[in-house]
DNA sequence: ATCGCTGTTTGATGCAGATCAAACTCGGTG
DNA sequence: CACCGAGTTTGATCTGCATCAAACAGCGAT
């Protein structure tokens, strides 16, 4: 299950990361084309499943990743085993902590997913020499600072309802395929992964669900697909 | 109560940042000693009182600050009135979101402070062509980040009583004096504050620190003033 | 001193969400 | 097909924290 394992980057066949020329992802966006070519030498790309962990909390990291598909899910977890996601991303989102060696989090893929992944000691070295890249990763630290403020205020302050919404909502701003005003998705999330999300337990989180089923607010098609009639109602309810 | 308001560039005194040429702060440290001088002709010293508005939410920010003395909350506050604390930040830090114009909380003066006040505009340039200022302001954003993302498995997953347990040890670690294992340290946050920060009432703090007193895990000499005998034995409480 | 204000503590009661428990759904498998 | 197990929903009850209420402490102003 570790992405890390050593044949990845010893072993394997390091093919051309072909989503990585075309420029998606935050690092390759930076890059010049000869950075590129010699970050494609060293780069894979990898398919891993739903739940696969791509960085153990409290482990040695010694690669990053451009998420290319899927969600990935952040998680912190405390010795008796409560657990907090702390953080959701999806592609084109860089994985991993730039200049820290230990990772004070898991990062475990949410569905199936695609990873571009980069040893670590390359591209500390394309970072250090070039401000774009910099920039880049600067912009996606930022970024999700200010989600994991606005999930503080998530956390401490709204009610299960409006927990349950705020998170629909999210979802729903990520998910690409969208209509005008209504919307449907697939939930990256099962009940227990959404109650470590919220701070709620799978009961709470799953009775909310149907009181806003019942509330007309969305419909349930089954237990991870949602359909949203009306964005602003939702929206309404966050508060 | 702004600090932005326009005397302090324009009919101010530009007065030379002392404490920024003596390398103190996040900015000045990574400044060369040209682009030292050009800062300081353009910044000024500050003295705000506990409870100054430093950057409103949703403003327009013209401005920048190291925190030179003194502790600056980040506040959320929701439409309601509801308020989540996402963020403490103590000297040397920097305060402000690079690359935005307009910001997505509030930053106040929880105690008296200084703060040494730089144009946006003036500082932005210096980021484009300072790598290292660059690298300096996006440590300080992993960090915050990594703040931010322990606080939310705090307000998700701890109990009051933890709650309260870790924002103590939060400022016995930030705040200076030490000795060897116990600590003596000033609240900078009123009970109020602190429920804010944790998702508490006021009543919840009240009680939680009363227990903690009762237990003989702090002495409270005043609601302001706090000593922990034993750090470990609150550490443990943190889980 | 006395007043009045603000912040804190303490007490009584209520309720949102946790916990305990059981039924239901659905996809896979012999 | 019946069976199984994992995930989800629903119901009954409990409890930690919120809410409502009142006393208390500190402190500047008169």
């Amino acid at each position: 299950m570790d992405i890390a394992s050593s044949q990845v980057f010893e072993a394997g066949t390091p093919a051309a990361c072909r989503s990585c020329q075309a420029r998606h992802g935050v690092v390759c966006g930076a890059l010049s084309n000869g950075q590129l070519k010699e970050l494609n030498r060293h780069s894979l790309r990898r398919k891993v499943g739903a739940g696969t962990e791509i960085i153990a909390q409290g482990a040695e990291t010694s690669f990053y990743s451009n998420i290319m598909r899927g969600v990935v899910k952040l998680c912190k977890v405390m010795p008796d085993g409560r657990q907090q996601i702390v953080g959701l991303q999806f592609a084109p989102d860089f994985v991993g902590r730039p200049f820290v060696r230990e990772s004070t989090l898991s990062a475990e893929a949410a569905t199936d997913a695609e990873i571009c992944v980069f040893p670590r000691s390359l591209l500390d070295r394309m970072i250090a020499e070039t401000p774009e890249l910099q920039r880049s990763l600067h912009d996606q630290a930022l970024k999700e600072l200010d989600a994991a403020r606005e999930w503080m205020l998530t956390l401490g302050r709204r009610t299960a309802e409006e927990k349950v919404a705020s998170l629909l909502h999210l979802i729903a701003t990520h998910a690409e395929p969208q209509t005008a005003t209504s919307t449907a998705f697939d939930l990256p999330l099962s009940r227990a992964e959404i109650g470590d999300f919220l701070g709620l337990t799978i009961e709470t989180v799953s009775r909310q669900m149907t009181r806003l089923r019942k509330r007309g607010v969305i419909l349930i098609e089954n237990s991870r697909h949602i359909v949203v009639p009306d964005m602003d109602e939702l929206e309404r309810i966050t508060s």
